[in-house]
This record gives C-alpha cells, structure tokens and sequence, in this order.
DNA sequence: ACCCTCTTGAAACGTTTGTTCTGCGACAAG
DNA sequence: CTTGTCGCAGAACAAACGTTTCAAGAGGGT
C-alpha cells in the first residue's frame, strides 16, 4: 500500500484539481465535480481514477459520503488548508538575500515553506518568509533559526519593523523604521545599540515584518 | 443582516456541534449530521435553525449543495479550520499564572485563542498558550507580548526550553532544562546571563515551549 | 378568549452524489 | 492470435442529502 508512483497525467490533473477546488470552495469536491472541472467524459472513469490515488496512498475516501475525498500529505496525513508561505531565502550577517525575485519562480515545491496561521494570510495578502541564519539580529530579539513572516505590498509607516536593503553596504537589516526629513532612522529594537542614520535614498524597504516565528527542536 | 443576537440553546448547541463536526471530520456536517449528533426529530428543524443562524451572520450556506455550510467568524468571514490554542493566562517576572488548571473550564469563548499551523497541533497533540507581559523573558529572546505555544504533556528533556515553576521564589520563568543528578540548572538563553541551580524537588515542569510567536502591529 | 411569533414534529419529494455494471479500444507479453 | 491489464465511455441504480409542506404546541401581549 501507499505506494507512491510516478503519476499519469490525468491523474495528475485530477490531484491537482481537487487540490485548486478545496482551495477555492473550503470543501472536497463531488465525483461530477471533478469530472466537469477535467473534462472527463464519465463519473465512472473519474471513480477508477480516484480508486487507484486511494490505493497508491495519495487520499482517503469515505464511503458513501458525499464529499468525502481527503487529500493526505506526503507522510500520509491529512492535508490541511492552511496558507503556506514561501521561505525565499536567508537573511544573515551583511549578506543579500538570494533569489529575491518574487516574480518568475511560480514553481510550488521550489522552495521550503512555512504554515502560517490562516488568520495572517487573511489580514495582510501575499507574504513571504525569510530564515534568520545566524545571531546578527540579536539586537532584534530574533535568534538564528528563526523565521520572519513579510508583507512586500505595505508602505512602511514610522515604527515598523521592516526589512531594510542599504544600498551602499550592501545588507539586509530588519529595523524599526523612522522617516525624518530626507533621513531614515532605523532603529534596533535593543534601545542600548544605537540607531543608523542614512539619507533615505539609501534604504530600499523590502517588505513590513508582521510575524515572527521561533520553532524548538 | 447580520445582527449577532444572544442564541437560544437549540442555536447554540447546533453551531457547537457543527464546529467540533468540522474538527474531527474536516469536513461540514450534513443536515441529518446535524439531526442525530443533536437529538433533533426532525431535519426540517435543522432547516428552520440554520435558515435563522444564516439570516444572522453565523454561516454562509450553499444551496442544493451537499455539506454546503459554511461557518463564519465574527467579522463575517469564513473560519478557518486551523487549530486555536487558548491562552490561558500571562506569564510576567515573578507573578504565578493565573487561572492553570487545564481542567473545568471546557467553555471555548472563555480565553483569547490564537490560530497555530496544523501542523503544530498534529505534532504536538494538546497545546495552550501563554502570553508574556513585561520584559523579564528579554534574555530568552522572547519579548513584551509575545505568545508561548508550550506542550503540557512532554517530559522535559536536557535542552528543552521548558515552563518551569520555581516553588520556593512561587514564580514562573521560561529556561532551557538541564538535569544533573539531583539539581536542576535553567539555563538563560542569553549565555551571559548566569543559570539557576534549584534542587529537582523545588522545580515544576509545566511544558515544554514548542513555538515563540511575535506579532507586529 | 384571541392573535401573534417562535419552535418543533412527521413525512414526503426531488436533487445531488457515490456506486456499479457492461462494453470497448489500446497496448504489451506470452 | 490469445490473454491480460490499463484506461475510457455510457448508462442505470441506490443511497445520501437538501428542501418543502402541513400541522401543532408554547408562550406573550391585548
């Protein structure tokens, strides 16, 4: 059982379909659902299909339910529907952050990812993530490992926490951020670490923190 | 529409029973779901409540589809299915944890709850919450307002951040673990600060701290 | 008493939806 | 060629499920 093969293509876009109507409607699609939504041209081929996904361990099936398929994950669990957000790179010490393109890459199992609570993806639209790799932002009260949940979209306002590009050292900093004058103040969120003045024209704001997770063991 | 009125039992205990339905199943329940895990004699009573719960704002339903309902959240939009975990009290320096007993209080709208990725809640099964008021966790690198996911079933091992109660100071702090024959050390995570060294009988393990949330804004 | 609204009860109806049966064509192995 | 498996097609069946209708009790106000 549970034997995870390569997958036919009408398989395939029979997973993925009830993967994009879970996401859109909240519950499972109906056998006649998925036939209509794959062109597919009889429930009966749409049952055979479904039969060999249950038994090859991709989903459940409860009998005679309405609406009964449940997705299982790779270990064999249920599927939840909680937003995943994209961990686009690590933010360390002076370095940039790689791959930042936010755009090009819409491939799904590219990079790791992070649950996040459905709440968070609610309030604030598109997020992505970053992974703290080592103690430099220590002063920030963020440790290595942790990860930063950001909003690309939002206009940075006086005193929040942003990830900060200065363009002539060449780094990322998450900073609380102060406009004054043609000035930013970014300021550590440590009060005993002074803060850095630069002309504005220098800070390229990359996104508003809005979360920040620490995971043990 | 939408007027959130006080909720007759026969309302309250539908909505009760659709939310925990949606819990163990992962899916709504249907109609007659609703009927036999309510003692209710009739589907068309379920009808007549779900008609009047949809008039006020409760739920959204689907017509003609099957397991069509669709809970809503206060602000009217639809609940998500991610776990909450209740916070059940604050932990600041020195000050006990009011209100611990993990027990009697089975009413869910009792505490503040935040919203946890699925998958904590798979990993870990029982979680509860703390949230931290003040700065005395500022050497853990947990601030004034984070929340605390802690784990009350683990057994702590060496290494683990854990919720430890210091009998004789009667306070509450958040140390990583370190049993060494007969004493305990709890170590800061700030490693300039000094470890407590308290005999193994004077501790109390209330958790094992699985996740620090910080939240901006 | 009457009228009114809220709530419950029993039953039936019709759609939705999972299931099953039979047959067909493609393709590879023996 | 025969046999077997895989995938598809069409249709019909049966269970699940939302909906509707009609009736009646419970309480409150006039």
């Amino acid at each position: 059982m549970a034997e995870r093969k390569k997958l036919p293509p009408r398989r395939r876009q029979i997973l993925e379909f009830i993967r994009s109507f879970l996401g859109d409607n909240g519950i499972p699609p109906t056998i006649r659902d998925i036939q209509n939504g794959c062109n597919i041209s009889s429930t009966s081929v749409v049952d055979y299909n479904l039969r060999i996904l249950e038994r090859d361990g991709y989903l459940n099936r409860r009998p005679d339910v309405a609406r009964g398929i449940e997705l299982l994950d790779d270990a064999g669990q249920p599927v939840s529907n909680a937003p995943k957000v994209q961990i686009v790179g690590a933010i360390a010490a002076g370095l940039p952050i790689p791959a930042f393109s936010t755009e090009g890459a819409a491939s799904s199992a590219e990079f790791d990812t992070v649950e996040v609570s459905p709440e968070l993806a609610r309030r604030y639209g598109k997020l992505y993530a970053l992974s703290v790799a080592g103690t430099s932002m220590i002063d920030a009260l963020i440790d290595d490992g942790d990860v930063v949940i950001v909003n690309p979209a939002a206009e940075a306002s006086n005193g929040d926490m942003v990830v900060a590009w200065l363009k002539d050292r060449e780094e990322v900093t998450l900073k609380r951020f102060y406009l004054e004058g043609d000035q930013v103040r970014l300021q550590p969120a440590n009060s005993q670490m002074s803060p850095i003045y630069t002309p504005a024209s220098n800070v390229e704001i990359h996104g508003k923190v809005v979360e920040v997770i620490r995971r043990f063991s």
